[in-house]
DNA sequence: CCTCATTGTGAGGTAACCTCAGCATATGCC
DNA sequence: GGCATATGCTGAGGTTACCTCACAATGAGG
């Protein structure tokens, strides 16, 4: 059914270095789904947790940004999360009308956890490289990031 | 609160190369998405299309495998696309009970245009890289790949 | 032939999104 | 100050893409 697939054409070069990113990154994400399955978050709630860590203290919307999603739908992120004792929500301040978000305790130390399983993960799958070639892999990742936010 | 934000650890390093990686497949997803919406397929459709090209005639159990979910959620993915006209159902000649699923020629040039239009997406954000480096990208990828199947 | 496994699908449930309406509060303008 | 308008969050209810369970049709082995 016409299907090309000697990997010889410039173009079919090009999805097939996209491609092979991709896989590996999702081979990186299967891993790392499969270490925070013990805590049964979703990869969304964990994202969220980062997010509060990072911005230290942010409004729901703010949240929301972050994670692309609509303001209504952060509220109920939030829910589960403190649902959990994972953060707490205080009043802002600044404006009696918003919420901030902090991290608690079992928040904190969860996601140190995750981090630290993640990299696990990562420094497994990366273990056939050595340093110099994980350096290498890094640098032009990094060119390419770099050159994406520009445009 | 405790971050520890200086990337000079090694454990970090790993994080770091690790995020990167992902944070470069996010823009190439979000450029695919991107290249795909005026179609208004989502990524488990075209995915789906391209199991039934690659297997050429593949009944719906094969594609629910390929593609990770549920035999039953498969009839609707697959209701779907021969909704649209890409794809269509015929008796597998073996076995009455089940049904295969080929391409129509409109899906096979579906395919062909997404295939395009990712390429371009992809060449775009690679184009920093000029062709030895994209090869020694390849390459590393690849030992990496390689390594994780044989895991 | 009679039992048991397998294929696809109808029925109905759940989780994570969404939009829209509304309340409480802030902000800008006179 | 007083009032219109914008903003931040949440309740209500819809959509989508999954899921499990039950079942009819068919295949396969004693």
């Amino acid at each position: 059914m016409a299907v090309d697939t000697p990997p010889s054409t410039r173009a079919e070069a090009e999805g097939d270095l996209a491609e092979r990113l991709m896989r590996v990154a999702r081979l990186l994400r299967r891993r790392g789904a499969q270490q925070l399955e013990p805590w049964d978050l979703s990869p969304h709630q964990v994202r969220a947790l980062r997010v509060v860590e990072r911005e230290d203290g942010p409004r729901l919307g703010r949240i929301a940004d972050e994670l692309r999603i609509a303001p209504r739908s952060t509220t109920d992120v939030v829910d589960a999360l403190e649902g959990r004792g994972l953060v707490e929500r205080y009043a802002d301040p600044a404006d009696r009308r918003a919420s901030c978000v902090r991290l608690t305790d079992a928040g904190a130390a969860l996601l140190r956890d995750v981090r630290r399983a993640r990299a696990t993960g990562a420094e497994e799958l990366f273990a056939v490289l050595d340093a110099a070639d994980r350096q290498r892999l890094a640098d032009l990742l990094a060119r390419v990031e770099e050159a994406a936010d520009q445009t």
